[in-house]
DNA sequence: CGACCTATCTTGTCGCTGTCAACATTCTGG
DNA sequence: CCAGAATGTTGACAGCGACAAGATAGGTCG
Protein backbone atom coordinates (compact mmCIF):
# COMPACT_ATOMS: atom_id res chain seq x y z
CA UNK A 1 0.00 0.00 0.00
CA UNK A 2 1.44 3.48 -1.00
CA UNK A 3 2.13 6.05 1.51
CA UNK A 4 0.97 8.37 -0.91
CA UNK A 5 -2.37 8.22 -2.45
CA UNK A 6 -0.98 8.94 -6.04
CA UNK A 7 -4.22 11.20 -7.06
CA UNK A 8 -6.13 11.95 -3.77
CA UNK A 9 -7.59 15.72 -5.28
CA UNK A 10 -9.58 13.81 -8.32
CA UNK A 11 -10.25 10.95 -5.85
CA UNK A 12 -11.71 13.37 -2.86
CA UNK A 13 -13.58 15.40 -6.35
CA UNK A 14 -15.33 12.49 -7.78
CA UNK A 15 -16.22 10.53 -4.16
CA UNK A 16 -17.75 14.09 -3.32
CA UNK A 17 -19.69 14.45 -6.27
CA UNK A 18 -20.89 10.96 -5.96
CA UNK A 19 -22.15 11.86 -2.07
CA UNK A 20 -23.68 14.59 -3.40
CA UNK A 21 -26.03 12.93 -5.97
CA UNK A 22 -26.96 10.09 -3.44
CA UNK A 23 -27.42 12.38 -0.52
CA UNK A 24 -26.83 15.69 -1.03
CA UNK A 25 -24.38 18.72 -0.47
CA UNK A 26 -25.09 17.87 3.17
CA UNK A 27 -23.78 15.12 3.10
CA UNK A 28 -20.79 16.07 2.24
CA UNK A 29 -18.17 16.09 5.18
CA UNK A 30 -14.24 16.07 5.02
CA UNK A 31 -14.08 13.03 6.96
CA UNK A 32 -16.16 11.37 5.64
CA UNK A 33 -14.31 11.18 2.36
CA UNK A 34 -11.43 10.57 3.72
CA UNK A 35 -12.54 7.42 5.87
CA UNK A 36 -14.14 6.38 1.89
CA UNK A 37 -10.81 6.73 0.47
CA UNK A 38 -9.16 5.12 3.08
CA UNK A 39 -6.69 7.87 3.90
CA UNK A 40 -6.53 9.72 7.37
CA UNK A 41 -8.71 12.23 8.30
CA UNK A 42 -6.91 15.47 7.68
CA UNK A 43 -5.31 14.13 4.53
CA UNK A 44 -8.28 16.50 2.37
CA UNK A 45 -6.43 19.40 3.60
CA UNK A 46 -3.26 19.00 1.73
CA UNK A 47 -5.53 19.48 -0.97
CA UNK A 48 -8.24 21.90 -0.11
CA UNK A 49 -8.07 24.00 3.01
CA UNK A 50 -11.23 23.78 4.05
CA UNK A 51 -14.60 22.13 3.07
CA UNK A 52 -16.06 25.42 0.89
CA UNK A 53 -12.85 25.50 -1.49
CA UNK A 54 -13.99 21.57 -1.60
CA UNK A 55 -16.99 22.25 -3.04
CA UNK A 56 -16.29 25.93 -4.56
CA UNK A 57 -13.97 23.61 -6.87
CA UNK A 58 -16.84 21.02 -7.52
CA UNK A 59 -19.18 23.96 -8.54
CA UNK A 60 -16.14 26.20 -11.13
CA UNK A 61 -15.99 22.64 -12.55
CA UNK A 62 -19.62 22.12 -13.01
CA UNK A 63 -20.48 25.89 -14.41
CA UNK A 64 -17.24 24.89 -16.60
CA UNK A 65 -19.06 21.77 -17.91
CA UNK A 66 -22.86 23.13 -18.03
CA UNK A 67 -21.40 26.30 -20.71
CA UNK A 68 -19.53 23.11 -22.36
CA UNK A 69 -23.04 21.65 -22.74
CA UNK A 70 -24.99 24.64 -23.80
CA UNK A 71 -22.78 25.34 -26.46
CA UNK A 72 -22.39 22.06 -27.91
CA UNK A 73 -26.48 22.01 -27.85
CA UNK A 74 -26.41 25.79 -29.07
CA UNK A 75 -24.04 24.76 -31.79
CA UNK A 76 -26.22 20.98 -32.91
CA UNK A 77 -28.91 23.83 -32.92
CA UNK A 78 -28.00 25.26 -36.54
CA UNK A 79 -27.24 29.00 -36.73
CA UNK A 80 -31.17 30.54 -36.07
CA UNK A 81 -30.26 32.34 -33.48
CA UNK A 82 -33.68 31.48 -31.61
CA UNK A 83 -33.39 28.20 -32.52
CA UNK A 84 -29.75 28.34 -31.16
CA UNK A 85 -31.30 29.90 -27.73
CA UNK A 86 -33.79 27.75 -27.20
CA UNK A 87 -31.14 24.79 -27.47
CA UNK A 88 -29.02 26.79 -24.70
CA UNK A 89 -31.74 26.59 -22.07
CA UNK A 90 -32.86 22.81 -23.00
CA UNK A 91 -29.36 21.65 -22.92
CA UNK A 92 -29.09 23.32 -19.80
CA UNK A 93 -31.81 21.90 -18.30
CA UNK A 94 -30.68 18.13 -19.62
CA UNK A 95 -27.68 18.95 -17.87
CA UNK A 96 -29.32 19.61 -14.73
CA UNK A 97 -31.06 16.13 -14.74
CA UNK A 98 -28.23 14.30 -15.63
CA UNK A 99 -25.67 15.63 -13.54
CA UNK A 100 -27.48 16.31 -10.66
CA UNK A 101 -24.81 16.31 -8.46
CA UNK A 102 -23.32 19.50 -10.51
CA UNK A 103 -26.39 21.43 -10.69
CA UNK A 104 -27.19 21.21 -6.41
CA UNK A 105 -23.19 22.06 -5.64
CA UNK A 106 -23.59 25.41 -8.35
CA UNK A 107 -27.39 26.44 -6.62
CA UNK A 108 -26.03 25.98 -2.82
CA UNK A 109 -26.66 28.61 -0.42
CA UNK A 110 -23.46 28.10 0.56
CA UNK A 111 -21.47 28.96 -2.53
CA UNK A 112 -23.24 31.85 -2.59
CA UNK A 113 -21.28 33.21 -0.11
CA UNK A 114 -17.91 32.37 -1.63
CA UNK A 115 -15.30 35.16 -2.10
CA UNK A 116 -12.92 32.88 -4.71
CA UNK A 117 -12.28 35.17 -7.84
CA UNK A 118 -12.29 32.07 -10.38
CA UNK A 119 -15.60 30.50 -8.71
CA UNK A 120 -17.10 34.12 -9.84
CA UNK A 121 -15.69 33.85 -13.21
CA UNK A 122 -17.37 30.67 -13.50
CA UNK A 123 -20.47 32.18 -12.81
CA UNK A 124 -20.06 35.03 -15.01
CA UNK A 125 -18.97 32.51 -17.87
CA UNK A 126 -22.44 31.11 -17.64
CA UNK A 127 -24.12 34.29 -17.31
CA UNK A 128 -22.32 35.83 -20.13
CA UNK A 129 -23.21 32.40 -22.30
CA UNK A 130 -26.93 32.91 -21.68
CA UNK A 131 -26.74 36.07 -22.07
CA UNK A 132 -25.24 36.32 -25.40
CA UNK A 133 -27.48 33.52 -26.48
CA UNK A 134 -30.58 35.67 -25.19
CA UNK A 135 -29.86 39.17 -27.63
CA UNK A 136 -29.13 37.50 -30.30
CA UNK A 137 -32.36 35.63 -30.47
CA UNK A 138 -33.67 39.19 -29.28
CA UNK A 139 -31.99 40.72 -32.20
CA UNK A 140 -33.10 37.90 -34.48
CA UNK A 141 -36.92 38.34 -33.21
CA UNK A 142 -37.55 36.82 -29.55
CA UNK A 143 -39.34 39.75 -28.47
CA UNK A 144 -38.04 42.49 -30.41
CA UNK A 145 -39.89 44.99 -28.37
CA UNK A 146 -38.64 43.99 -24.44
CA UNK A 147 -35.89 45.81 -22.56
CA UNK A 148 -33.20 44.05 -23.18
CA UNK A 149 -32.28 43.67 -19.12
CA UNK A 150 -35.65 42.68 -18.35
CA UNK A 151 -35.38 39.69 -21.45
CA UNK A 152 -31.86 39.15 -19.94
CA UNK A 153 -33.59 38.30 -16.47
CA UNK A 154 -36.43 36.92 -17.71
CA UNK A 155 -33.55 34.07 -19.28
CA UNK A 156 -31.65 33.50 -16.59
CA UNK A 157 -34.77 32.90 -14.16
CA UNK A 158 -36.37 30.82 -16.80
CA UNK A 159 -33.62 28.73 -17.10
CA UNK A 160 -32.60 28.35 -13.39
CA UNK A 161 -36.43 27.35 -12.65
CA UNK A 162 -36.72 24.57 -15.49
CA UNK A 163 -33.80 23.30 -14.24
CA UNK A 164 -34.30 23.48 -10.63
CA UNK A 165 -38.07 21.93 -11.12
CA UNK A 166 -37.15 18.96 -13.12
CA UNK A 167 -33.76 18.45 -11.43
CA UNK A 168 -35.64 17.83 -8.79
CA UNK A 169 -37.69 14.64 -8.23
CA UNK A 170 -40.41 15.39 -5.89
CA UNK A 171 -41.39 18.13 -8.13
CA UNK A 172 -41.63 16.42 -10.88
CA UNK A 173 -43.71 14.40 -9.25
CA UNK A 174 -46.17 17.06 -8.12
CA UNK A 175 -46.19 18.29 -11.73
CA UNK A 176 -47.33 15.08 -12.84
CA UNK A 177 -44.53 14.83 -15.53
CA UNK A 178 -44.85 11.29 -16.96
CA UNK A 179 -42.15 12.33 -18.94
CA UNK A 180 -40.30 15.02 -17.71
CA UNK A 181 -37.70 15.86 -20.49
CA UNK A 182 -41.24 16.33 -23.02
CA UNK A 183 -42.57 18.27 -20.02
CA UNK A 184 -39.42 20.62 -20.05
CA UNK A 185 -39.51 21.17 -24.00
CA UNK A 186 -42.85 21.99 -23.69
CA UNK A 187 -41.88 24.62 -20.86
CA UNK A 188 -38.93 26.07 -22.64
CA UNK A 189 -41.29 26.13 -26.14
CA UNK A 190 -43.23 29.02 -23.49
CA UNK A 191 -40.17 30.58 -22.46
CA UNK A 192 -39.02 30.80 -26.24
CA UNK A 193 -42.49 31.42 -28.03
CA UNK A 194 -41.70 34.07 -30.70
CA UNK A 195 -43.99 37.28 -29.86
CA UNK A 196 -45.90 37.81 -33.33
CA UNK A 197 -47.43 41.29 -32.41
CA UNK A 198 -44.25 42.35 -34.57
CA UNK A 199 -43.49 40.90 -38.06
CA UNK A 200 -41.04 38.69 -37.97
CA UNK A 201 -38.32 39.41 -41.09
CA UNK A 202 -36.20 36.30 -41.01
CA UNK A 203 -37.66 33.71 -43.23
CA UNK A 204 -37.15 30.19 -42.50
CA UNK A 205 -38.39 29.73 -39.07
CA UNK A 206 -40.17 26.36 -38.20
CA UNK A 207 -43.63 27.47 -36.48
CA UNK A 208 -43.88 26.29 -33.20
CA UNK B 1 -34.92 35.50 36.29
CA UNK B 2 -37.34 32.97 35.72
CA UNK B 3 -36.77 29.31 35.76
CA UNK B 4 -39.23 28.96 32.43
CA UNK B 5 -38.07 31.22 29.59
CA UNK B 6 -41.94 31.64 29.13
CA UNK B 7 -42.51 31.74 25.13
CA UNK B 8 -38.97 29.91 24.36
CA UNK B 9 -40.94 28.17 20.98
CA UNK B 10 -41.40 31.32 19.61
CA UNK B 11 -38.16 33.03 20.33
CA UNK B 12 -36.62 30.35 18.69
CA UNK B 13 -38.46 30.80 15.85
CA UNK B 14 -37.95 34.03 15.79
CA UNK B 15 -34.05 34.57 16.77
CA UNK B 16 -33.62 31.77 13.79
CA UNK B 17 -35.28 33.96 11.31
CA UNK B 18 -32.84 36.79 12.16
CA UNK B 19 -30.19 34.78 11.74
CA UNK B 20 -31.50 33.40 8.52
CA UNK B 21 -31.57 36.61 7.16
CA UNK B 22 -27.96 37.91 8.27
CA UNK B 23 -26.26 35.10 7.98
CA UNK B 24 -28.10 32.20 6.06
CA UNK B 25 -29.62 28.82 6.73
CA UNK B 26 -26.49 27.53 7.30
CA UNK B 27 -25.60 29.38 9.96
CA UNK B 28 -28.56 28.83 12.50
CA UNK B 29 -27.73 26.39 15.23
CA UNK B 30 -29.60 24.91 18.23
CA UNK B 31 -27.07 25.78 20.38
CA UNK B 32 -26.30 28.93 18.97
CA UNK B 33 -30.30 30.37 19.24
CA UNK B 34 -30.24 28.90 22.48
CA UNK B 35 -27.02 31.03 24.01
CA UNK B 36 -28.49 34.28 22.19
CA UNK B 37 -31.55 33.61 24.06
CA UNK B 38 -29.74 32.66 27.21
CA UNK B 39 -30.81 29.72 27.97
CA UNK B 40 -28.85 26.01 27.98
CA UNK B 41 -27.76 24.31 25.37
CA UNK B 42 -30.60 21.67 25.48
CA UNK B 43 -33.52 23.38 26.42
CA UNK B 44 -34.33 23.91 22.40
CA UNK B 45 -35.26 20.26 22.08
CA UNK B 46 -38.18 20.30 24.19
CA UNK B 47 -40.03 22.67 21.38
CA UNK B 48 -37.91 21.33 18.51
CA UNK B 49 -36.93 17.48 18.37
CA UNK B 50 -34.36 18.10 16.47
CA UNK B 51 -32.67 20.96 13.91
CA UNK B 52 -35.20 20.00 10.93
CA UNK B 53 -38.22 20.36 13.25
CA UNK B 54 -37.31 24.06 13.70
CA UNK B 55 -36.43 24.72 9.90
CA UNK B 56 -39.06 22.44 8.88
CA UNK B 57 -41.56 24.77 11.14
CA UNK B 58 -40.18 28.24 10.02
CA UNK B 59 -40.80 26.33 6.02
CA UNK B 60 -44.53 26.26 7.18
CA UNK B 61 -44.99 29.09 8.13
CA UNK B 62 -43.38 30.94 5.75
CA UNK B 63 -45.21 29.29 2.73
CA UNK B 64 -48.21 30.33 4.77
CA UNK B 65 -47.40 33.87 4.32
CA UNK B 66 -46.39 33.81 0.86
CA UNK B 67 -49.99 32.14 0.18
CA UNK B 68 -51.45 34.87 1.94
CA UNK B 69 -48.73 37.71 0.36
CA UNK B 70 -50.09 36.18 -3.23
CA UNK B 71 -53.87 36.48 -2.31
CA UNK B 72 -53.71 39.56 -1.09
CA UNK B 73 -51.74 40.16 -4.42
CA UNK B 74 -54.28 38.98 -6.60
CA UNK B 75 -57.67 39.96 -5.28
CA UNK B 76 -55.82 43.95 -4.89
CA UNK B 77 -55.89 43.38 -8.69
CA UNK B 78 -59.05 43.10 -9.42
CA UNK B 79 -61.20 40.51 -11.23
CA UNK B 80 -59.48 39.95 -14.22
CA UNK B 81 -58.20 36.13 -14.24
CA UNK B 82 -54.66 37.43 -16.35
CA UNK B 83 -54.13 40.36 -14.43
CA UNK B 84 -54.66 39.08 -10.96
CA UNK B 85 -52.48 35.54 -11.88
CA UNK B 86 -49.66 38.57 -13.25
CA UNK B 87 -50.31 40.23 -9.28
CA UNK B 88 -49.96 36.64 -8.04
CA UNK B 89 -46.35 36.11 -9.02
CA UNK B 90 -45.44 39.54 -8.51
CA UNK B 91 -46.43 39.26 -4.94
CA UNK B 92 -44.45 35.87 -4.36
CA UNK B 93 -41.52 38.09 -5.67
CA UNK B 94 -42.11 41.05 -3.27
CA UNK B 95 -42.44 38.55 -0.56
CA UNK B 96 -39.35 36.83 -1.24
CA UNK B 97 -37.34 40.05 -1.31
CA UNK B 98 -39.04 41.56 1.83
CA UNK B 99 -38.77 37.89 3.45
CA UNK B 100 -35.28 36.95 2.45
CA UNK B 101 -35.59 34.37 5.51
CA UNK B 102 -38.28 32.91 4.70
CA UNK B 103 -37.64 32.98 1.20
CA UNK B 104 -34.57 31.06 1.62
CA UNK B 105 -35.23 27.98 4.25
CA UNK B 106 -38.56 26.92 1.66
CA UNK B 107 -36.00 26.65 -0.91
CA UNK B 108 -33.38 24.95 1.37
CA UNK B 109 -31.84 21.74 0.06
CA UNK B 110 -32.30 20.33 3.29
CA UNK B 111 -36.00 21.00 3.74
CA UNK B 112 -36.49 18.80 0.28
CA UNK B 113 -35.45 15.99 2.37
CA UNK B 114 -38.33 16.50 5.22
CA UNK B 115 -41.05 13.73 5.31
CA UNK B 116 -43.17 16.14 7.78
CA UNK B 117 -46.72 15.97 6.26
CA UNK B 118 -47.49 19.15 7.55
CA UNK B 119 -44.97 21.10 5.68
CA UNK B 120 -45.86 18.67 2.11
CA UNK B 121 -49.58 20.19 2.90
CA UNK B 122 -48.15 23.84 2.71
CA UNK B 123 -45.79 23.48 0.14
CA UNK B 124 -48.97 22.20 -2.02
CA UNK B 125 -51.40 24.73 -1.09
CA UNK B 126 -48.77 27.46 -2.08
CA UNK B 127 -48.30 25.23 -5.33
CA UNK B 128 -52.20 24.73 -5.73
CA UNK B 129 -52.62 28.61 -5.44
CA UNK B 130 -50.11 29.14 -8.17
CA UNK B 131 -51.76 26.46 -10.69
CA UNK B 132 -55.13 27.85 -9.94
CA UNK B 133 -53.98 31.23 -11.22
CA UNK B 134 -51.90 30.03 -14.15
CA UNK B 135 -55.06 28.01 -14.83
CA UNK B 136 -58.15 30.63 -14.84
CA UNK B 137 -55.53 32.94 -16.67
CA UNK B 138 -55.14 30.37 -19.63
CA UNK B 139 -58.92 29.84 -19.56
CA UNK B 140 -59.23 34.17 -20.01
CA UNK B 141 -56.76 34.10 -22.66
CA UNK B 142 -53.26 33.31 -21.39
CA UNK B 143 -51.57 30.78 -23.71
CA UNK B 144 -54.67 29.15 -24.44
CA UNK B 145 -53.50 26.86 -26.70
CA UNK B 146 -50.73 25.74 -24.79
CA UNK B 147 -50.67 22.36 -22.56
CA UNK B 148 -52.04 23.38 -18.78
CA UNK B 149 -49.18 20.85 -17.46
CA UNK B 150 -46.72 22.95 -19.82
CA UNK B 151 -48.13 26.31 -18.71
CA UNK B 152 -48.69 25.39 -14.86
CA UNK B 153 -44.86 23.77 -15.13
CA UNK B 154 -43.83 27.10 -16.14
CA UNK B 155 -45.51 29.18 -14.20
CA UNK B 156 -43.63 27.92 -11.27
CA UNK B 157 -40.17 27.87 -12.42
CA UNK B 158 -40.80 31.34 -13.47
CA UNK B 159 -42.23 32.11 -10.46
CA UNK B 160 -38.82 30.17 -8.12
CA UNK B 161 -36.45 31.45 -10.72
CA UNK B 162 -37.38 34.98 -10.41
CA UNK B 163 -38.12 35.11 -6.93
CA UNK B 164 -34.64 33.04 -6.61
CA UNK B 165 -33.01 36.07 -9.16
CA UNK B 166 -34.45 39.24 -7.61
CA UNK B 167 -34.22 38.15 -3.82
CA UNK B 168 -30.25 37.65 -4.50
CA UNK B 169 -27.88 40.53 -3.76
CA UNK B 170 -25.50 38.97 -5.94
CA UNK B 171 -27.57 38.73 -9.18
CA UNK B 172 -29.25 41.66 -8.75
CA UNK B 173 -25.99 43.19 -9.14
CA UNK B 174 -24.74 40.69 -12.09
CA UNK B 175 -28.04 41.89 -13.77
CA UNK B 176 -27.48 45.55 -13.14
CA UNK B 177 -30.62 46.30 -12.26
CA UNK B 178 -30.60 49.78 -10.39
CA UNK B 179 -34.34 49.31 -9.50
CA UNK B 180 -34.88 45.71 -8.84
CA UNK B 181 -38.34 45.88 -7.98
CA UNK B 182 -38.79 47.55 -11.31
CA UNK B 183 -36.91 45.14 -13.28
CA UNK B 184 -38.91 42.20 -11.35
CA UNK B 185 -41.70 43.60 -12.90
CA UNK B 186 -40.84 43.97 -16.28
CA UNK B 187 -39.64 40.05 -16.07
CA UNK B 188 -43.21 39.33 -14.93
CA UNK B 189 -44.46 41.05 -18.28
CA UNK B 190 -42.67 38.89 -20.08
CA UNK B 191 -44.61 35.93 -18.28
CA UNK B 192 -48.08 36.88 -18.62
CA UNK B 193 -47.65 38.31 -21.63
CA UNK B 194 -50.59 37.36 -23.72
CA UNK B 195 -50.04 35.41 -26.95
CA UNK B 196 -51.53 37.14 -29.77
CA UNK B 197 -51.94 34.41 -32.13
CA UNK B 198 -55.22 34.16 -30.88
CA UNK B 199 -57.87 36.81 -30.62
CA UNK B 200 -58.63 37.51 -27.15
CA UNK B 201 -62.30 38.00 -26.09
CA UNK B 202 -61.87 39.60 -23.25
CA UNK B 203 -62.44 43.64 -23.62
CA UNK B 204 -60.69 45.67 -21.04
CA UNK B 205 -56.71 45.04 -20.95
CA UNK B 206 -54.27 47.58 -20.08
CA UNK B 207 -51.80 46.71 -23.62
CA UNK B 208 -48.61 45.40 -21.87
C1' DC C 1 -52.18 22.80 52.74
C1' DG C 2 -49.62 19.19 50.54
C1' DA C 3 -48.86 15.39 47.33
C1' DC C 4 -48.51 14.62 42.68
C1' DC C 5 -48.07 15.24 37.71
C1' DT C 6 -46.56 17.40 33.72
C1' DA C 7 -44.16 20.73 31.19
C1' DT C 8 -40.00 22.94 31.01
C1' DC C 9 -35.17 23.78 31.71
C1' DT C 10 -30.27 22.18 33.27
C1' DT C 11 -26.30 19.36 33.41
C1' DG C 12 -23.50 15.84 31.64
C1' DT C 13 -22.06 12.91 28.09
C1' DC C 14 -21.15 10.82 23.42
C1' DG C 15 -19.73 10.77 18.68
C1' DC C 16 -19.30 13.51 14.79
C1' DT C 17 -17.27 17.42 12.38
C1' DG C 18 -13.76 21.17 10.80
C1' DT C 19 -9.49 22.95 11.76
C1' DC C 20 -4.92 23.46 13.37
C1' DA C 21 -0.13 21.93 14.70
C1' DA C 22 3.56 18.69 14.86
C1' DC C 23 5.56 14.89 12.81
C1' DA C 24 6.51 11.07 9.19
C1' DT C 25 7.14 9.54 4.62
C1' DT C 26 7.77 9.88 -0.27
C1' DC C 27 9.01 12.33 -4.35
C1' DT C 28 11.89 15.39 -7.10
C1' DG C 29 15.29 18.44 -8.84
C1' DG C 30 19.91 20.04 -8.56
C1' DC D 1 23.01 11.69 -3.22
C1' DC D 2 20.55 14.68 -0.67
C1' DA D 3 17.86 18.87 0.68
C1' DG D 4 13.51 20.57 0.31
C1' DA D 5 8.95 20.32 -1.32
C1' DA D 6 4.85 17.59 -1.56
C1' DT D 7 1.99 14.55 0.59
C1' DG D 8 0.04 11.82 4.35
C1' DT D 9 -0.42 10.68 9.62
C1' DT D 10 -1.31 11.46 14.40
C1' DG D 11 -3.08 14.11 18.02
C1' DA D 12 -5.66 17.70 19.90
C1' DC D 13 -9.38 21.23 20.51
C1' DA D 14 -13.84 23.48 20.15
C1' DG D 15 -18.50 23.46 18.25
C1' DC D 16 -22.33 20.90 17.03
C1' DG D 17 -26.60 17.53 17.31
C1' DA D 18 -28.44 14.24 20.08
C1' DC D 19 -29.58 11.61 24.12
C1' DA D 20 -30.25 10.56 29.21
C1' DA D 21 -30.90 11.80 33.91
C1' DG D 22 -31.93 15.10 37.13
C1' DA D 23 -33.82 19.79 38.79
C1' DT D 24 -37.45 23.33 38.94
C1' DA D 25 -41.83 25.57 38.05
C1' DG D 26 -46.94 25.60 37.45
C1' DG D 27 -51.07 23.55 37.99
C1' DT D 28 -54.49 19.94 39.88
C1' DC D 29 -56.74 17.27 43.08
C1' DG D 30 -56.81 14.84 47.65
Amino acid sequence: MAYHHGNLREALLQRAAEVIAERGVEAVSLRGLARDLGVSHAAPSRHFPDRRALLSELAKDAFRRSVEAMNAGADAAGPDPVARYRALGRSYVRFAREHPACFRVIHHPQMRAVEDESLRRARRAWFATLREGAEAARSSGWHPDADPDALIAFSVAAAMGAALLFADEQWCEVLGADDADALADAVLDLVVHRNRTTALPSPQQPSP
